[in-house]
DNA sequence: CTAGTTCTGCGTATGGTCTACGCATAACAG
DNA sequence: CTGTTATGCGTAGACCATACGCAGAACTAG
Protein backbone atom coordinates (compact mmCIF):
# COMPACT_ATOMS: atom_id res chain seq x y z
CA UNK A 1 0.00 0.00 0.00
CA UNK A 2 1.19 3.44 -0.62
CA UNK A 3 3.01 5.30 2.23
CA UNK A 4 1.18 8.71 2.98
CA UNK A 5 2.81 11.26 1.16
CA UNK A 6 4.43 13.61 2.56
CA UNK A 7 4.54 16.66 0.12
CA UNK A 8 6.26 19.05 2.12
CA UNK A 9 9.33 18.82 -0.14
CA UNK A 10 12.56 19.26 1.97
CA UNK A 11 13.02 16.22 4.84
CA UNK A 12 13.83 17.17 8.28
CA UNK A 13 16.52 14.70 10.05
CA UNK A 14 14.78 13.39 12.57
CA UNK A 15 16.54 15.02 15.55
CA UNK A 16 15.56 18.04 14.57
CA UNK A 17 11.51 16.92 14.24
CA UNK A 18 12.05 15.20 17.39
CA UNK A 19 12.84 18.85 18.78
CA UNK A 20 9.41 19.77 17.32
CA UNK A 21 7.80 17.47 18.91
CA UNK A 22 6.76 14.88 16.00
CA UNK A 23 7.79 11.43 15.66
CA UNK A 24 7.71 9.66 18.80
CA UNK A 25 9.54 6.67 19.50
CA UNK A 26 8.88 3.31 18.49
CA UNK A 27 7.82 0.82 21.29
CA UNK A 28 10.42 -1.97 20.15
CA UNK A 29 13.53 -2.91 20.93
CA UNK A 30 15.37 -1.93 23.99
CA UNK A 31 15.05 1.50 25.78
CA UNK A 32 17.81 4.29 24.89
CA UNK A 33 20.03 4.60 27.32
CA UNK A 34 20.36 8.26 26.24
CA UNK A 35 18.39 11.05 24.73
CA UNK A 36 19.00 13.83 22.26
CA UNK A 37 19.03 16.53 24.52
CA UNK A 38 21.01 14.79 27.10
CA UNK A 39 23.64 14.69 24.24
CA UNK A 40 23.16 18.26 23.05
CA UNK A 41 23.60 19.78 27.03
CA UNK A 42 26.42 17.63 27.00
CA UNK A 43 28.29 18.87 24.37
CA UNK A 44 27.21 22.41 24.80
CA UNK A 45 28.51 22.38 28.46
CA UNK A 46 31.97 21.08 26.52
CA UNK A 47 31.66 24.14 24.10
CA UNK A 48 31.22 26.39 27.37
CA UNK A 49 34.39 25.36 29.03
CA UNK A 50 36.49 24.69 26.41
CA UNK A 51 35.48 25.94 23.12
CA UNK A 52 34.07 24.66 19.56
CA UNK A 53 37.34 23.14 18.76
CA UNK A 54 36.95 20.83 21.32
CA UNK A 55 33.44 19.35 20.50
CA UNK A 56 34.03 16.14 19.09
CA UNK A 57 32.00 13.52 18.97
CA UNK A 58 34.95 11.19 21.44
CA UNK A 59 34.70 14.00 23.76
CA UNK A 60 30.84 14.03 23.88
CA UNK A 61 30.64 10.71 23.99
CA UNK A 62 33.46 11.21 27.03
CA UNK A 63 31.07 13.12 28.84
CA UNK A 64 28.60 11.16 28.83
CA UNK A 65 30.19 8.33 29.84
CA UNK A 66 29.06 6.62 26.54
CA UNK A 67 31.45 5.09 23.24
CA UNK A 68 32.27 7.62 20.82
CA UNK A 69 29.57 5.46 17.91
CA UNK A 70 26.75 5.28 20.11
CA UNK A 71 26.13 8.99 19.94
CA UNK A 72 25.02 8.37 16.52
CA UNK A 73 21.75 6.53 17.57
CA UNK A 74 20.53 9.40 18.24
CA UNK A 75 22.06 12.29 15.90
CA UNK A 76 22.62 11.53 12.17
CA UNK A 77 26.00 13.41 12.19
CA UNK A 78 27.96 15.52 13.92
CA UNK A 79 26.40 18.66 11.86
CA UNK A 80 23.04 17.77 13.03
CA UNK A 81 24.36 18.44 16.28
CA UNK A 82 25.81 21.17 15.77
CA UNK A 83 22.36 22.60 14.99
CA UNK A 84 21.13 21.48 17.59
CA UNK A 85 23.68 23.12 19.64
CA UNK A 86 22.94 26.32 18.46
CA UNK A 87 18.80 25.51 18.92
CA UNK A 88 19.87 25.59 22.91
CA UNK A 89 23.01 27.48 22.77
CA UNK A 90 20.77 30.62 21.78
CA UNK A 91 18.11 29.83 24.90
CA UNK A 92 14.63 30.99 24.71
CA UNK A 93 13.78 33.59 22.91
CA UNK A 94 13.72 37.10 25.19
CA UNK A 95 9.83 37.35 24.85
CA UNK A 96 7.86 39.91 23.13
CA UNK A 97 8.09 43.56 23.30
CA UNK A 98 7.18 45.14 26.15
CA UNK A 99 3.75 46.99 25.55
CA UNK A 100 4.91 50.70 26.31
CA UNK A 101 7.74 49.44 23.99
CA UNK A 102 7.67 51.44 20.70
CA UNK A 103 9.04 49.39 17.43
CA UNK A 104 12.69 51.09 18.15
CA UNK A 105 12.68 49.89 21.83
CA UNK A 106 12.04 46.86 21.62
CA UNK A 107 13.97 46.07 18.11
CA UNK A 108 17.33 47.76 20.77
CA UNK A 109 16.26 45.48 23.55
CA UNK A 110 15.95 42.45 21.34
CA UNK A 111 19.48 43.14 19.49
CA UNK A 112 21.03 43.38 23.34
CA UNK A 113 19.36 40.32 23.62
CA UNK A 114 21.39 38.11 21.36
CA UNK A 115 24.44 40.27 21.47
CA UNK A 116 24.23 38.84 25.28
CA UNK A 117 23.55 35.15 24.60
CA UNK A 118 26.83 35.68 21.99
CA UNK A 119 29.22 37.58 24.63
CA UNK A 120 28.69 34.46 26.98
CA UNK A 121 28.65 31.88 24.33
CA UNK A 122 31.20 33.21 21.52
CA UNK A 123 31.36 29.50 20.39
CA UNK A 124 27.82 30.16 18.63
CA UNK A 125 29.89 32.07 15.94
CA UNK A 126 31.82 29.94 15.35
CA UNK A 127 29.89 27.04 14.18
CA UNK A 128 29.23 27.17 10.11
CA UNK A 129 25.68 27.65 10.03
CA UNK A 130 24.08 25.42 7.08
CA UNK A 131 20.83 27.21 6.30
CA UNK A 132 18.01 29.45 7.07
CA UNK A 133 16.53 28.53 10.84
CA UNK A 134 14.65 25.80 11.15
CA UNK A 135 15.05 24.83 14.68
CA UNK A 136 12.54 25.95 17.56
CA UNK A 137 13.83 28.12 19.93
CA UNK A 138 15.67 30.04 16.39
CA UNK A 139 11.85 30.69 14.92
CA UNK A 140 10.99 31.65 18.25
CA UNK A 141 13.39 34.45 17.99
CA UNK A 142 12.24 35.44 14.21
CA UNK A 143 8.83 35.73 15.78
CA UNK A 144 9.43 37.91 19.04
CA UNK A 145 11.12 40.24 16.41
CA UNK A 146 8.63 40.59 14.15
CA UNK A 147 6.33 41.29 16.73
CA UNK A 148 8.19 44.80 17.36
CA UNK A 149 7.59 45.92 13.86
CA UNK A 150 4.08 45.08 14.35
CA UNK A 151 2.05 48.40 13.99
CA UNK A 152 4.95 50.03 11.51
CA UNK A 153 4.11 51.31 7.99
CA UNK A 154 6.25 48.36 6.62
CA UNK A 155 5.68 45.08 4.60
CA UNK A 156 6.00 41.99 5.35
CA UNK A 157 9.32 41.60 3.56
CA UNK A 158 10.89 44.48 4.94
CA UNK A 159 9.96 43.33 8.19
CA UNK A 160 12.09 40.26 7.74
CA UNK A 161 15.00 42.58 5.93
CA UNK A 162 15.18 44.71 8.62
CA UNK A 163 15.43 41.84 11.28
CA UNK A 164 18.51 39.99 8.67
CA UNK A 165 19.55 43.08 8.91
CA UNK A 166 19.88 43.58 12.55
CA UNK A 167 21.01 40.00 13.48
CA UNK A 168 23.82 39.81 11.25
CA UNK A 169 24.75 43.39 12.61
CA UNK A 170 24.69 41.74 16.13
CA UNK A 171 26.25 39.06 14.85
CA UNK A 172 29.22 40.77 13.11
CA UNK A 173 29.72 42.79 16.44
CA UNK A 174 30.06 39.62 18.14
CA UNK A 175 32.55 38.38 15.98
CA UNK A 176 34.56 41.04 16.23
CA UNK A 177 34.94 41.31 19.62
CA UNK A 178 35.89 38.16 20.20
CA UNK A 179 38.36 38.02 17.71
CA UNK A 180 40.29 40.79 20.04
CA UNK A 181 39.39 38.40 22.76
CA UNK A 182 40.50 35.15 21.47
CA UNK A 183 43.70 36.82 19.81
CA UNK A 184 44.82 38.33 22.83
CA UNK A 185 44.52 35.14 24.87
CA UNK A 186 46.44 33.47 22.40
CA UNK A 187 49.09 36.16 22.07
CA UNK A 188 49.06 36.09 25.95
CA UNK A 189 48.30 39.97 25.87
CA UNK A 190 46.21 42.05 27.70
CA UNK A 191 42.89 42.59 25.84
CA UNK A 192 42.99 45.81 26.78
CA UNK A 193 46.20 46.45 25.21
CA UNK A 194 45.12 44.28 21.96
CA UNK A 195 43.94 47.41 19.82
CA UNK A 196 46.61 49.50 20.80
CA UNK A 197 48.94 46.91 19.77
CA UNK A 198 47.52 46.46 16.28
CA UNK A 199 47.60 49.74 16.07
CA UNK A 200 51.20 50.14 16.34
CA UNK A 201 51.77 46.93 13.73
CA UNK A 202 50.20 48.93 11.21
CA UNK A 203 51.80 51.78 11.82
CA UNK A 204 55.10 50.12 11.55
CA UNK A 205 53.88 48.46 8.04
CA UNK A 206 52.02 50.95 5.87
CA UNK A 207 53.88 54.22 4.43
CA UNK A 208 51.99 57.00 4.58
CA UNK A 209 52.28 57.89 1.09
CA UNK A 210 50.28 54.76 -0.23
CA UNK A 211 48.14 54.69 2.61
CA UNK A 212 47.41 58.54 3.75
CA UNK A 213 43.93 57.93 5.02
CA UNK A 214 44.50 55.22 6.99
CA UNK A 215 47.45 56.99 8.41
CA UNK A 216 45.59 59.56 9.27
CA UNK A 217 43.32 57.48 11.26
CA UNK A 218 46.11 56.01 13.52
CA UNK A 219 47.43 59.46 13.60
CA UNK A 220 44.60 60.27 15.52
CA UNK A 221 44.71 57.39 17.69
CA UNK A 222 41.81 55.59 16.75
CA UNK A 223 43.22 52.29 16.90
CA UNK A 224 45.19 53.30 19.86
CA UNK A 225 42.74 53.51 21.97
CA UNK A 226 41.14 50.85 24.00
CA UNK A 227 37.43 51.85 23.44
CA UNK A 228 34.12 50.60 25.46
CA UNK A 229 32.88 47.26 22.43
CA UNK A 230 29.46 48.29 24.16
CA UNK A 231 30.02 52.12 22.79
CA UNK A 232 31.21 50.65 19.43
CA UNK A 233 27.35 48.12 19.41
CA UNK A 234 25.45 50.97 20.33
CA UNK A 235 26.68 53.13 17.52
CA UNK A 236 26.32 50.54 14.97
CA UNK A 237 22.68 49.96 16.29
CA UNK A 238 21.87 53.30 15.70
CA UNK A 239 23.29 54.05 13.01
CA UNK A 240 21.08 51.11 11.26
CA UNK A 241 17.81 51.81 13.30
CA UNK A 242 18.29 55.18 12.15
CA UNK A 243 17.69 54.11 8.49
CA UNK A 244 15.06 51.77 9.55
CA UNK A 245 13.31 54.72 10.74
CA UNK A 246 13.87 56.89 7.36
CA UNK A 247 11.96 54.12 6.20
CA UNK A 248 9.24 54.00 8.40
CA UNK A 249 8.58 57.90 8.03
CA UNK A 250 8.59 57.36 4.09
CA UNK A 251 6.31 54.90 3.92
CA UNK A 252 4.32 57.10 6.30
CA UNK A 253 4.58 60.01 4.09
CA UNK B 1 75.75 41.62 22.24
CA UNK B 2 72.13 42.97 22.17
CA UNK B 3 70.57 42.54 19.07
CA UNK B 4 68.18 45.57 17.85
CA UNK B 5 65.32 45.62 20.09
CA UNK B 6 62.11 45.11 17.80
CA UNK B 7 59.45 47.07 20.44
CA UNK B 8 57.00 46.90 17.69
CA UNK B 9 54.83 44.47 20.30
CA UNK B 10 52.88 41.62 18.11
CA UNK B 11 55.50 39.44 16.46
CA UNK B 12 54.26 38.82 12.58
CA UNK B 13 54.26 35.36 10.90
CA UNK B 14 57.45 35.37 8.58
CA UNK B 15 55.04 34.90 5.46
CA UNK B 16 53.28 37.85 6.10
CA UNK B 17 56.31 40.00 6.54
CA UNK B 18 57.89 39.01 3.06
CA UNK B 19 54.24 39.74 1.68
CA UNK B 20 55.23 43.24 2.90
CA UNK B 21 58.27 43.07 0.86
CA UNK B 22 59.92 42.77 4.38
CA UNK B 23 62.27 40.47 5.06
CA UNK B 24 64.88 38.95 2.49
CA UNK B 25 66.52 35.81 1.80
CA UNK B 26 69.36 34.80 3.51
CA UNK B 27 71.97 33.98 0.66
CA UNK B 28 73.05 30.41 2.25
CA UNK B 29 71.75 27.29 1.50
CA UNK B 30 70.41 25.22 -1.30
CA UNK B 31 67.61 27.40 -3.60
CA UNK B 32 64.16 27.45 -2.85
CA UNK B 33 61.94 25.12 -5.34
CA UNK B 34 59.00 27.06 -4.82
CA UNK B 35 57.73 30.20 -3.42
CA UNK B 36 55.02 31.45 -0.75
CA UNK B 37 52.97 33.22 -3.88
CA UNK B 38 53.05 29.72 -5.73
CA UNK B 39 52.05 28.00 -2.99
CA UNK B 40 48.78 30.48 -2.35
CA UNK B 41 48.31 30.88 -5.81
CA UNK B 42 47.60 26.79 -5.86
CA UNK B 43 45.65 27.06 -2.80
CA UNK B 44 43.39 29.41 -4.40
CA UNK B 45 42.68 27.83 -7.22
CA UNK B 46 42.11 24.66 -5.34
CA UNK B 47 39.47 26.59 -3.35
CA UNK B 48 38.06 27.96 -6.36
CA UNK B 49 37.72 24.58 -7.84
CA UNK B 50 36.65 22.26 -4.97
CA UNK B 51 35.54 24.83 -2.13
CA UNK B 52 37.68 25.53 0.96
CA UNK B 53 37.13 22.01 2.59
CA UNK B 54 39.29 20.40 -0.18
CA UNK B 55 42.44 23.08 0.74
CA UNK B 56 44.06 20.95 2.36
CA UNK B 57 47.79 20.92 2.89
CA UNK B 58 48.42 17.51 0.87
CA UNK B 59 46.04 19.02 -2.14
CA UNK B 60 47.97 22.01 -2.74
CA UNK B 61 51.47 19.84 -2.75
CA UNK B 62 50.17 17.66 -4.87
CA UNK B 63 48.42 20.70 -6.97
CA UNK B 64 52.07 21.56 -7.16
CA UNK B 65 54.00 18.50 -7.80
CA UNK B 66 55.68 18.77 -4.22
CA UNK B 67 55.25 16.87 -1.24
CA UNK B 68 53.56 17.70 1.67
CA UNK B 69 55.80 18.77 4.06
CA UNK B 70 57.99 20.93 1.40
CA UNK B 71 54.98 23.78 2.20
CA UNK B 72 55.89 24.03 5.72
CA UNK B 73 59.39 25.71 4.52
CA UNK B 74 57.55 28.27 3.44
CA UNK B 75 54.30 29.16 5.49
CA UNK B 76 54.45 28.68 9.21
CA UNK B 77 50.94 26.45 9.38
CA UNK B 78 47.47 26.20 7.62
CA UNK B 79 46.24 29.21 9.02
CA UNK B 80 49.17 31.40 7.59
CA UNK B 81 48.21 29.58 4.29
CA UNK B 82 44.74 30.78 5.12
CA UNK B 83 45.41 34.27 6.09
CA UNK B 84 47.67 34.54 2.60
CA UNK B 85 44.66 33.12 0.54
CA UNK B 86 42.81 35.72 2.16
CA UNK B 87 44.64 39.02 0.85
CA UNK B 88 45.44 37.10 -2.68
CA UNK B 89 41.62 36.43 -2.53
CA UNK B 90 40.21 39.62 -2.24
CA UNK B 91 42.75 40.60 -5.13
CA UNK B 92 43.75 44.26 -4.98
CA UNK B 93 40.64 46.97 -3.99
CA UNK B 94 39.12 48.49 -6.31
CA UNK B 95 41.09 51.85 -5.89
CA UNK B 96 39.87 55.11 -4.72
CA UNK B 97 36.71 56.79 -5.60
CA UNK B 98 36.06 58.90 -8.51
CA UNK B 99 36.62 62.30 -8.32
CA UNK B 100 32.66 63.10 -9.23
CA UNK B 101 31.63 60.78 -6.96
CA UNK B 102 29.98 61.75 -3.78
CA UNK B 103 30.88 59.85 -0.22
CA UNK B 104 27.40 58.21 -0.81
CA UNK B 105 28.14 57.01 -4.39
CA UNK B 106 32.03 56.20 -3.53
CA UNK B 107 30.72 53.68 -0.94
CA UNK B 108 28.18 51.72 -2.74
CA UNK B 109 30.48 51.24 -5.39
CA UNK B 110 33.22 50.16 -2.86
CA UNK B 111 30.27 47.96 -0.99
CA UNK B 112 29.43 46.54 -4.34
CA UNK B 113 33.40 45.81 -5.55
CA UNK B 114 33.32 43.49 -1.98
CA UNK B 115 29.98 42.16 -2.71
CA UNK B 116 31.45 40.98 -6.35
CA UNK B 117 34.62 39.67 -4.81
CA UNK B 118 32.29 37.64 -2.37
CA UNK B 119 29.71 36.32 -4.77
CA UNK B 120 32.44 35.03 -6.77
CA UNK B 121 35.03 33.22 -4.13
CA UNK B 122 32.39 32.82 -1.78
CA UNK B 123 35.16 30.60 -0.01
CA UNK B 124 36.51 33.61 1.43
CA UNK B 125 33.21 33.22 4.04
CA UNK B 126 34.71 30.25 5.07
CA UNK B 127 37.92 31.04 6.03
CA UNK B 128 37.54 31.37 10.08
CA UNK B 129 39.11 35.26 10.10
CA UNK B 130 41.49 35.29 13.27
CA UNK B 131 41.84 38.98 13.73
CA UNK B 132 42.35 42.22 12.23
CA UNK B 133 43.55 43.06 8.73
CA UNK B 134 47.22 43.44 8.43
CA UNK B 135 47.83 42.09 4.89
CA UNK B 136 48.74 44.60 2.45
CA UNK B 137 45.70 44.11 -0.17
CA UNK B 138 43.33 44.20 3.13
CA UNK B 139 43.97 47.60 4.12
CA UNK B 140 44.33 49.01 0.74
CA UNK B 141 41.10 48.17 1.06
CA UNK B 142 40.34 49.92 4.25
CA UNK B 143 42.24 52.47 2.48
CA UNK B 144 39.62 53.03 -0.03
CA UNK B 145 37.04 53.23 1.99
CA UNK B 146 38.27 55.57 4.14
CA UNK B 147 38.86 57.93 1.10
CA UNK B 148 35.35 58.15 0.16
CA UNK B 149 34.64 59.38 3.53
CA UNK B 150 37.17 62.31 3.00
CA UNK B 151 35.35 65.78 3.44
CA UNK B 152 32.53 64.23 5.57
CA UNK B 153 32.18 66.08 8.68
CA UNK B 154 32.73 62.28 10.39
CA UNK B 155 35.50 62.08 12.73
CA UNK B 156 37.76 59.62 12.43
CA UNK B 157 37.04 57.01 14.83
CA UNK B 158 33.36 57.44 13.12
CA UNK B 159 35.14 56.72 9.66
CA UNK B 160 36.15 53.29 10.90
CA UNK B 161 33.16 52.60 12.26
CA UNK B 162 31.10 53.20 9.21
CA UNK B 163 33.75 51.03 7.16
CA UNK B 164 33.50 48.37 9.78
CA UNK B 165 29.81 48.43 9.35
CA UNK B 166 29.34 48.09 5.72
CA UNK B 167 31.91 45.25 5.56
CA UNK B 168 30.11 43.51 7.90
CA UNK B 169 26.82 43.86 6.25
CA UNK B 170 28.13 42.62 2.76
CA UNK B 171 30.13 39.42 3.95
CA UNK B 172 26.69 39.17 6.18
CA UNK B 173 24.23 39.39 3.26
CA UNK B 174 26.85 37.59 0.93
CA UNK B 175 26.61 34.38 3.68
CA UNK B 176 23.39 34.40 3.48
CA UNK B 177 22.77 33.92 -0.71
CA UNK B 178 25.76 31.94 -0.38
CA UNK B 179 24.18 29.41 1.81
CA UNK B 180 21.02 29.02 -0.25
CA UNK B 181 22.94 28.40 -3.07
CA UNK B 182 24.85 25.66 -1.61
CA UNK B 183 22.12 24.19 0.19
CA UNK B 184 20.21 23.72 -2.81
CA UNK B 185 23.32 21.81 -4.92
CA UNK B 186 23.77 19.46 -1.32
CA UNK B 187 19.95 18.95 -1.17
CA UNK B 188 19.93 18.97 -5.49
CA UNK B 189 16.81 21.44 -5.46
CA UNK B 190 16.80 23.92 -8.49
CA UNK B 191 18.49 27.10 -6.73
CA UNK B 192 15.09 29.14 -7.15
CA UNK B 193 13.24 26.38 -5.42
CA UNK B 194 15.37 26.94 -2.31
CA UNK B 195 13.16 29.45 -0.43
CA UNK B 196 9.39 28.75 -1.23
CA UNK B 197 10.65 24.97 -0.05
CA UNK B 198 11.97 26.56 2.66
CA UNK B 199 8.49 28.29 2.76
CA UNK B 200 6.71 25.41 2.95
CA UNK B 201 8.93 24.17 5.37
CA UNK B 202 8.40 26.66 7.80
CA UNK B 203 4.65 26.75 7.64
CA UNK B 204 4.16 22.69 8.12
CA UNK B 205 6.50 23.24 11.25
CA UNK B 206 4.79 26.29 13.03
CA UNK B 207 1.87 26.23 15.30
CA UNK B 208 -0.48 29.86 13.85
CA UNK B 209 -0.99 30.30 17.56
CA UNK B 210 2.27 30.09 19.08
CA UNK B 211 4.01 32.22 15.83
CA UNK B 212 1.77 34.71 14.74
CA UNK B 213 3.72 37.49 13.32
CA UNK B 214 6.01 34.61 11.80
CA UNK B 215 2.64 33.02 10.24
CA UNK B 216 1.08 36.41 8.99
CA UNK B 217 5.00 36.38 7.00
CA UNK B 218 4.29 33.52 5.27
CA UNK B 219 0.83 34.08 4.64
CA UNK B 220 1.95 36.95 2.58
CA UNK B 221 4.38 35.00 0.57
CA UNK B 222 7.10 36.38 1.37
CA UNK B 223 9.18 33.43 1.66
CA UNK B 224 7.31 31.71 -1.39
CA UNK B 225 8.57 34.26 -3.75
CA UNK B 226 12.29 33.79 -5.26
CA UNK B 227 13.56 37.26 -5.11
CA UNK B 228 16.35 38.63 -6.82
CA UNK B 229 19.03 38.62 -4.23
CA UNK B 230 20.45 42.08 -5.86
CA UNK B 231 17.49 44.17 -4.51
CA UNK B 232 17.84 42.11 -0.97
CA UNK B 233 21.35 43.67 -0.80
CA UNK B 234 20.63 47.52 -1.95
CA UNK B 235 17.69 47.48 0.55
CA UNK B 236 20.07 46.62 3.13
CA UNK B 237 22.76 48.91 2.22
CA UNK B 238 20.42 51.53 1.76
CA UNK B 239 18.97 51.31 5.28
CA UNK B 240 22.70 51.77 6.44
CA UNK B 241 23.90 54.48 4.24
CA UNK B 242 20.75 56.54 5.13
CA UNK B 243 21.58 56.05 8.96
CA UNK B 244 25.24 56.89 8.01
CA UNK B 245 23.53 59.86 5.92
CA UNK B 246 21.04 61.03 9.06
CA UNK B 247 24.34 61.13 11.06
CA UNK B 248 26.65 63.20 8.58
CA UNK B 249 23.17 65.78 8.85
CA UNK B 250 23.66 65.67 12.59
CA UNK B 251 27.42 66.05 12.42
CA UNK B 252 26.95 69.31 9.83
CA UNK B 253 24.12 70.93 11.43
C1' DC C 1 5.24 -19.64 25.82
C1' DT C 2 7.66 -19.04 21.53
C1' DA C 3 9.30 -16.96 17.32
C1' DG C 4 10.04 -13.00 14.89
C1' DT C 5 11.01 -8.29 14.52
C1' DT C 6 13.18 -4.20 15.50
C1' DC C 7 15.89 -1.31 17.90
C1' DT C 8 20.11 -0.20 20.96
C1' DG C 9 24.95 -0.15 22.31
C1' DC C 10 29.26 -0.23 20.63
C1' DG C 11 33.87 -2.51 18.76
C1' DT C 12 36.47 -2.40 14.71
C1' DA C 13 38.37 -0.35 10.84
C1' DT C 14 39.05 3.08 7.07
C1' DG C 15 40.64 7.07 5.37
C1' DG C 16 41.26 11.60 6.21
C1' DT C 17 43.49 15.74 8.83
C1' DC C 18 47.72 18.69 10.66
C1' DT C 19 52.30 18.85 11.91
C1' DA C 20 56.77 17.69 15.06
C1' DC C 21 61.02 15.79 14.17
C1' DG C 22 65.15 14.56 11.99
C1' DC C 23 68.11 13.23 8.16
C1' DA C 24 70.48 13.80 3.72
C1' DT C 25 71.88 17.15 0.60
C1' DA C 26 72.79 21.47 -1.75
C1' DA C 27 74.80 26.04 -1.78
C1' DC C 28 77.18 29.46 -0.08
C1' DA C 29 81.30 32.12 3.06
C1' DG C 30 85.78 32.27 4.41
C1' DC D 1 88.35 22.76 1.31
C1' DT D 2 85.59 23.23 5.47
C1' DG D 3 81.95 24.84 8.16
C1' DT D 4 77.45 26.76 8.25
C1' DT D 5 72.95 27.05 7.02
C1' DA D 6 68.81 26.20 4.33
C1' DT D 7 66.06 23.13 1.79
C1' DG D 8 63.33 18.95 0.47
C1' DC D 9 60.85 15.59 2.40
C1' DG D 10 60.04 10.71 4.67
C1' DT D 11 58.30 8.93 8.87
C1' DA D 12 55.27 8.79 12.38
C1' DG D 13 52.00 10.39 15.96
C1' DA D 14 47.80 12.09 17.43
C1' DC D 15 43.65 13.32 16.29
C1' DC D 16 39.13 13.31 13.60
C1' DA D 17 34.28 11.56 11.54
C1' DT D 18 31.90 7.78 10.43
C1' DA D 19 30.53 3.09 7.65
C1' DC D 20 29.56 -1.40 8.92
C1' DG D 21 28.11 -5.26 11.40
C1' DC D 22 27.26 -8.05 15.42
C1' DA D 23 25.20 -9.34 20.07
C1' DG D 24 21.55 -8.83 22.74
C1' DA D 25 17.28 -6.46 24.71
C1' DA D 26 12.42 -5.53 24.46
C1' DC D 27 8.48 -5.70 22.39
C1' DT D 28 4.32 -8.12 19.33
C1' DA D 29 1.87 -11.85 17.07
C1' DG D 30 0.54 -16.24 17.27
Amino acid sequence: MAAKTDDSGPVLPASIESAWGLRERPPKGPRPGMSVPAIVDAAVRVADADGLAAVSMSRVAKELGAATMALYRYVGSKDELLMLMVDTGYGPSPGPPAPEDDWRAGLTRWAWAEHEVLRQRSWLLHVPISGPPITPQQLGWMEDGLRCLDGTTLGEGEKMSVLLLITGYVRNEATLTSQIAEGSRAAGVDPSEMMPAYGRLVARLIDPARFPALHRVLSAGVLYQDDDPDDEFVFGLDRILDGVEALIQRRAG
